[in-house]
DNA sequence: CTGCAGTTTCGATAGATGTCTATGTTGACG
DNA sequence: CGTCAACATAGACATCTATCGAAACTGCAG
């Protein structure tokens, strides 16, 4: 084909969601719908199991980053940990690079605290 | 029926679940299986956004427990808001005791604490 | 240019999940 | 005892999701 412009459209969905700005405590006042469906999202990509060893594999890795090979030992095939960090990414826990051959996702450190604030006692 | 013995049979499936004691943080080391299976569960429970809401909305009230006339307000159906409190209960992120009438649903303080630390920053 | 290894995307499918209506259970009150 | 209100359970249904194999894409090495 010897193409040099084959992505002309990028969806925005792919953007990483902007999670980090998210919420009060869970236990200041009742969450409104809106809250509820943006806070969700994030809950809901470490609610697989699957999942959840993905990211405590790339969030306790050196550097704080992991190439996928470094990784997709967790039972299933590789299509599948590609969909997975495909979620975890949307959800905005994980963001990714490209050097070379290899992928390389890393955590969003301010993720991690802004969860940990959702779950401070009043 | 004056009766002091009802209840001859409950499901252990009904326990709590135990999920306090559950597991390091996540960017400590990677996670086992085991230890995704367990706290992948928690973390399940909270990703729905009724769930959330309902959760958040017992969390704050006043003494940190709410009965369920006081937290249905959330644009579902009352047997929805059954089940999903049943849900709540079953991740052991929440306990239930009926007086009279009305069934109160209260928070379990050392879940949070546990589900912070999960969070923690290494 | 051609082949190869790492990674993502696509299409299909079985199973899980959220929601509803209808019905059951439990306790309070005449 | 009868009725009502507060919750829970059961069953049905539509939608979502995790998973796989196959195929496409990307960068690197001959």
């Amino acid at each position: 084909m010897s193409n040099a412009k084959a992505l002309p459209l990028l969806e925005p969905s792919e953007a990483p969601a902007a999670a980090v700005p998210c919420c009060p405590p869970l236990s200041e006042r009742p969450f409104t719908a809106e809250e509820a469906e943006r806070t969700a999202r994030m809950f809901k990509a470490l609610g697989d199991p699957v999942r959840l060893r993905l990211f405590s594999a790339v969030a306790s890795h050196e550097g704080g980053e992991a190439c996928v090979c470094d990784i997709s030992d967790v039972g299933v095939s590789q299509p599948t940990v590609s969909h997975h960090l495909k979620k975890l990414k949307e959800a905005g826990l994980l963001t990714s690079e490209r050097r070379g051959t290899w992928v390389y996702y890393r955590v969003e450190p301010s993720v991690l605290a802004a969860m940990g604030q959702l779950l401070a006692v009043r």
